[in-house]
DNA sequence: TGCCGCCATGTAAACGATTACATGAAGACT
DNA sequence: AGTCTTCATGTAATCGTTTACATGGCGGCA
């Protein structure tokens, strides 16, 4: 476009130029040769007090700001990371990256998006992209390698740099691992429901091949035996975490002439979806029903009732995997599995089953049905 | 870490090569030079279709992709978008933010996301990022330029590179601007509800120096008027679009002996905390007191009533913002201002008030309440 | 036929940093 | 005192493209 240039460079003191500064031009106001330079950016130690503090005033005084290209292309390092998602749009992931933005900033790094979007187009897109060296690491959250299936099927495009998998682990792939234990969590509120007395629980599930699926439904399992209640297939209702699917499986359970006392999801999408569902067709939760969830996202404490759910620490999450990663990039030793811990938290969608109803324990639940 | 290089690099038949296949590897293949080569990717016109069907060959065989930092270095384009947004973790955003990536991957752009967080540190940072020379253009979505406060305060950071404001209006920066017309949509709220019979109406802002807030400020009171009813600042209630501003504002009325029939939240967030507290107190929506929203968050359709709300089409507010950046950075004239239509999304949190209650409209609305 | 211009291509000079290697000065050690 | 390190610094090659300019061939037009 504008290829005029050169034009605005008055030769004065030259303080408000307007064209980019270089290195060349702090070397010499600081009366020492470019490599002087950028071993006082790169590597204080090797520069002399005195030559160092005078290319500092020098960058100061002129605004530089080293050419990222540049330095790329001579030091193969772009200091950018590629993280990697199903869905840019859910909730859940949003606060993860937040805590991934801001442990790579911190470590000088930015961070580039890739939101995947179930386009297998998109994702050859950016196997080429990172392998081409856009990047310097990559964090994957979508829970297989790039060219592989969530199973492993297929070979996975070689990637000549450091991965991490943050929450979706990968288990053919030899990468660090940051998630939670979900299988202990399902198992955890699985018995949680259990202890209150409910003996027939159903559980909705996440997509059939997802491995947080897998493990939550391990876990729900573990928690029922651990409860000595029996595994009922009719009770496992078909989701894939989001709203709709919720909406779906509680339509199922509000045709059903047998209803279980407790429906656990395994995402608050879909708890809050079922909720819905269930209060429109005259059921009331957790007087009739109660509902739990997994994730805690922040619509889960204003929910109509409020959820009981599983909390994980999303922005620890997102940060954990940054670390690491950074930790690799920088040639340091890294942890190859990193678990952090959730918390159960109780709100109102769960109560005691109506047959062994007792004082109802929290604070105001449902009071909005009974105005005293 | 590994510095060991070009061993791994046969000179027999160079298929399988590790080392990055450079533009001179395809060029020798293709028997051409290496312009050619540049050319026949970058200005196919400008060879002869024989060149350029044995070079593409050639870049098939070698599975050739070119340095971006070289090119960037040579062209001083960088092929990326930068992101400016408050606050990653708000569904908002996410959901405008997945426009943007579609249209800019569509058209070859990645896009790196920067998260303010409200920290002057990073701003800071990502001015000097952006003039660095790391991206071609930016899009904001936090309503100031860089080094400047809301109102134009300050003076705005020189940056050489085009920029685009989404959602959030710049008034005092002469860049396009993508948005919704705030005003507009909030006066069409205020004289629905109006339309069914309330006299009293609340609004519950955003924060205080937000543009969009005085623009639906202005449409509150425009909507008053249309309807003939006279504008009382008692019934305005100081919200910041979040969840617990609205949970507060819901406490402010909840307290209060005489209380308006409708309230109209500037966000469905505020409106799905207040909602909550409403009910909470023993409030019925919409029969005490309708609530209406403004952006329809995928939760406004599950919320406990359904939310009634303003749909901004934010998919296509992303995607247009990164339309018009596109036609900027590769020098085509591009519109100045674009706004794109709402839609009055009704619902079931909004109904006439008890006083004139009519046959309720929607479909399943308060069944749960009443099971029949 | 002769000249002009166009077209396809090649040659080589940037782009702006990093960094291997060379250099000289200043202690350290025998 | 002489040599050997060590240290701070400078010189210049290098990263892999793009692209201005040069070149040669070919067809069109007078």
């Amino acid at each position: 476009m504008d290829e005029s240039g050169s034009l605005d460079r008055p030769d004065g003191d030259g303080a408000p130029v307007h064209r980019t500064v270089r290195i060349q031009d702090v070397a010499k106001l600081a009366d020492v040769s470019t490599a002087t330079v950028s071993r006082a950016l790169a590597s204080p130690e090797k520069v002399s007090p005195e030559a160092r503090a005078r290319v500092l005033e020098a960058i100061a005084k002129t605004g530089y700001v080293p050419n990222p290209a540049a330095r790329s292309l001579r030091s193969q390092k772009t200091y950018m990371v590629l993280v990697v998602l199903p869905d840019l749009s859910n909730t859940f992931f949003s606060k993860i990256l937040r805590g991934v933005e801001e442990r790579l900033f911190e470590a000088g790094y930015g961070m580039i998006i890739s939101d995947l979007d179930g386009s297998p187009e998109k994702e050859a897109h950016f196997a080429a992209f990172t392998s081409a060296g856009r990047v310097d690491g990559a964090i994957l959250l979508n829970g297989h390698l790039f060219g592989q299936t969530r199973d492993g099927e297929g070979t996975a495009v070689k990637i000549g740099i450091p991965l991490v998998a943050l929450c979706e682990a990968i288990p053919s792939a030899d990468i660090p691992q940051i998630e939670i234990d979900n299988r202990a969590a399902a198992s955890r509120m699985t018995q949680h429901l259990a202890s209150l007395g409910h003996r027939s629980i159903a559980y909705v599930s996440g997509p059939a091949h997802n491995i947080l699926e897998k493990e939550r439904f391990l876990g729900y399992q573990d928690g029922l035996k651990a409860a000595g209640l029996s595994f009922d297939p009719a009770l496992v209702l078909p989701g894939d975490y989001t709203i709709e699917s919720g909406v779906r499986a509680g339509q199922d359970l509000v045709a059903r002439a047998k209803r279980p006392t407790a429906v656990f999801c395994t995402s608050d999408e879909m708890a809050i979806g079922l909720m819905r569902t269930l209060l429109s067709a005259g059921l009331r939760v957790p007087d009739d029903i109660s509902v739990a969830g997994f994730d805690d996202i922040e619509f889960a404490a204003v929910a109509e009732p409020a959820l009981t759910t599983i909390r994980q620490p999303r922005r620890e999450l997102g940060r954990a995997a940054a670390s690491v990663l950074i930790d690799l990039l920088q040639g340091r030793p890294s942890p190859k599995r990193i678990r952090l811990e959730t918390e159960l938290v109780i709100r109102d969608s769960v109560a005691p089953p109506q047959n062994i109803e007792k004082a109802p324990a929290k604070s105001t639940r449902r009071s909005a049905m009974k105005p005293t």
